[in-house]
DNA sequence: TCTGGGGTCCTAGGACCC
DNA sequence: TCTGGGGTCCTAGGACCC
C-alpha cells in the first residue's frame, strides 16, 4: 500500500490532500474542529519529544522526510508539515479491507504486516495472460474500490523479485518482471534494495566495493561465503541472481508478543523508582491483556532495556508452567530486572512473552513437572488468568 | 535535540542428556 | 594425561523488516 497510514488519514481529512503530512509521535495531537467547521492541525514546527516519523505523504518525502526519522529532525526539514497521531485501529480496519478485496480475486496470500502482502497468481484465472498485467490491474482496482487507497504491485517469478519490483514504480505502480529483466532492471539497483540486505550488510558490502546488486552477483561465491558466512554468503549470491524458492506462507502462529515504551525523559532505577515501577507494572498488564485476548500463555518471559547511551540488553526466564496473568508476568519480569546492572539511566523498557502456547491447551495439562530446573524461578505452579482459565 | 513499537530469524555458547 | 558424537533447550545479542 502506498504511504499507507498517511493515505488512510487523507481519507478522513481530505482537506490535507496535496500537503506535506507526517504521521507519528505519541501524544494526542488530534486536529481541533473550529467553529467555522474547518480543522486546525498541529504542525511539526515547535515539536519537542522523542517521536519518529511512522509514515508521511509523498509531499513530505519531497522535503527529505522519511519513515523512522526523528520528528525533531523532520521539523527542521518541514516545519509547516501537518503532524497527525497514529491510529492503529483505523489502519487495521483498512488493512483488513484491502486484504479481503485481494483475497476475493486471489485466495492465496501471505501476510507481511499491516500494509503488505505476497499474492500467488499461479492459480488465478487469466493471470497467465499478458504477463499478469490485467490481473494486477484488477487487483489494484479491487483494492481501490474497497478502500479508496492506491497500492503498488509487481508481478514476478518469485517473492524476492516481486518485492524489489513493487518499489520500482511507486506510488500507484504496476511493474512486470521476468528473469530476462534481471540484468537490465535489477542489477543496476543499490544492494540495499534487496529485502534482507539491511544497513549493516550494505555498509559492509560497500566497504569492499560492492554497491549494486549486479556487483554482488558478480562476486565470487566462495569469497562471499568467506566474508559473510556460509548461510548469508550463499544467500547473497542467490539473491543477487534473482533466485528465490520460498513458498507463500499462508498461515502462521505468533512466536512472541511484547509491549515496550520509551520514556519522555531518561529514568533512573533508584531516583525514579516509583515512576519506573508503575510504568513497568502497566506494561505487564497490557502484555497480559494482549496474551489473554489472543488466547495464549507464555512459557518464557523477558525484558528489554535501552539505556541512555542507546545500548540494549535483554534478560529472560523460562517458567515451570506457562502464564498469562499480569501478576505472574510482573513477578517473572521483575526477576529478570534484578539480573541487570541498573546504574545507567534508562530510556526504554519492554516486556516480552515467548514460548507461546494456546491457552485452551493448558486446560488439559496435568500437574506440571515438580522438579525445578536450576534456571527456573520459584513460582506457583498454577496461575489463574482474568478470564478464569487455569 | 538524534534515533518508536511490534515483530521474525539467526548465531553462538553452555548445560544437559543419551 | 586425555577427555566422542550426537542431540535439545536455554539465554543473549544482533540484523532485519513493516
Amino acid at each position: 500500500m502506498d504511504a499507507f497510514y498517511a493515505s488512510v488519514e487523507l481519507l478522513r481529512y481530505p482537506d490535507l490532500r496535496g500537503h506535506a503530512v507526517v504521521i507519528g509521535g505519541g501524544r494526542d495531537r488530534q486536529p481541533a474542529l473550529q467553529p467555522d467547521g474547518t480543522r486546525r492541525y498541529a504542525t511539526l514546527r515547535h515539536y519537542v519529544g522523542r517521536g519518529v516519523v511512522t509514515t508521511c505523504t509523498y509531499e513530505a518525502r519531497a522535503l527529505g522526510v522519511h519513515s523512522a526519522m526523528g520528528l525533531m529532525k523532520a521539523a527542521r526539514l518541514a516545519p509547516d508539515a501537518v503532524l497527525l497521531p497514529v491510529d492503529f485501529d483505523e489502519y487495521r480496519l483498512y488493512s483488513r479491507r484491502f486484504k479481503e478485496a485481494v483475497q476475493r480475486i486471489a485466495p492465496q496470500i501471505e501476510d507481511r504486516g499491516i500494509d503488505e502482502i505476497y499474492i500467488d497468481l499461479s492459480e488465478v484465472p487469466g493471470a497467465q495472460q499478458d504477463a499478469g498485467a490485467s490481473a494486477a490491474r484488477a487487483l489494484k482496482d479491487a483494492v481501490y474500490d474497497a478502500t479508496g487507497l492506491r497500492c503498488s504491485i509487481a508481478v514476478a517469478p518469485n517473492k524476492l523479485l516481486a518485492k524489489i519490483g513493487s518499489e520500482l514504480d511507486k506510488p500507484d505502480g504496476l511493474t512486470l518482471l521476468t528473469e530476462a529483466d534481471l540484468t537490465t532492471r535489477i542489477w543496476p539497483l543499490a544492494a540495499r534494495k534487496v529485502n534482507g540486505i539491511g544497513p549493516k550488510a550494505a555498509e559492509k558490502l560497500a566497504g569492499v566495493g560492492l554497491h549494486t546488486i549486479g556487483d554482488v552477483a558478480a562476486a565470487d561465491p566462495p569469497w562471499l561465503i568467506a566474508h559473510f558466512g556460509r548461510s548469508y554468503g550463499a544467500w547473497l549470491h542467490a539473491a543477487a541472481h534473482g533466485r528465490d524458492e520460498r513458498d507463500l506462507v499462508t498461515h502462521s502462529e505468533p512466536k512472541s508478543i511484547s509491549r515496550e515504551t520509551t520514556f519522555e525523559r531518561d529514568l533512573h532505577a533508584v531516583h525514579d523508582r516509583n515512576t519506573l515501577s508503575g510504568l513497568f507494572t502497566r506494561l505487564c498488564e497490557r502484555l497480559a491483556s494482549d496474551l489473554q485476548r489472543k488466547g495464549y500463555a507464555a512459557q518464557t518471559l523477558g525484558i528489554k532495556l535501552r539505556f541512555d547511551d542507546f545500548k540494549r540488553v535483554s534478560r529472560d526466564v523460562t517458567l515451570p508452567t506457562p502464564i498469562a496473568d499480569a501478576r505472574a508476568i510482573r513477578r517473572a519480569a521483575g526477576s529478570c530486572l534484578k539480573r541487570v546492572d541498573l546504574s545507567r539511566r534508562l530510556r526504554l523498557i519492554g516486556v516480552r512473552a515467548t514460548g507461546l502456547v494456546p491457552s485452551v491447551a493448558l486446560l488439559s495439562v496435568p500437574t506440571p513437572a515438580p522438579i525445578a530446573h536450576k534456571r527456573q524461578v520459584d513460582l506457583p505452579f498454577f496461575s489463574a488468568s482474568n478470564d478464569g482459565t487455569v
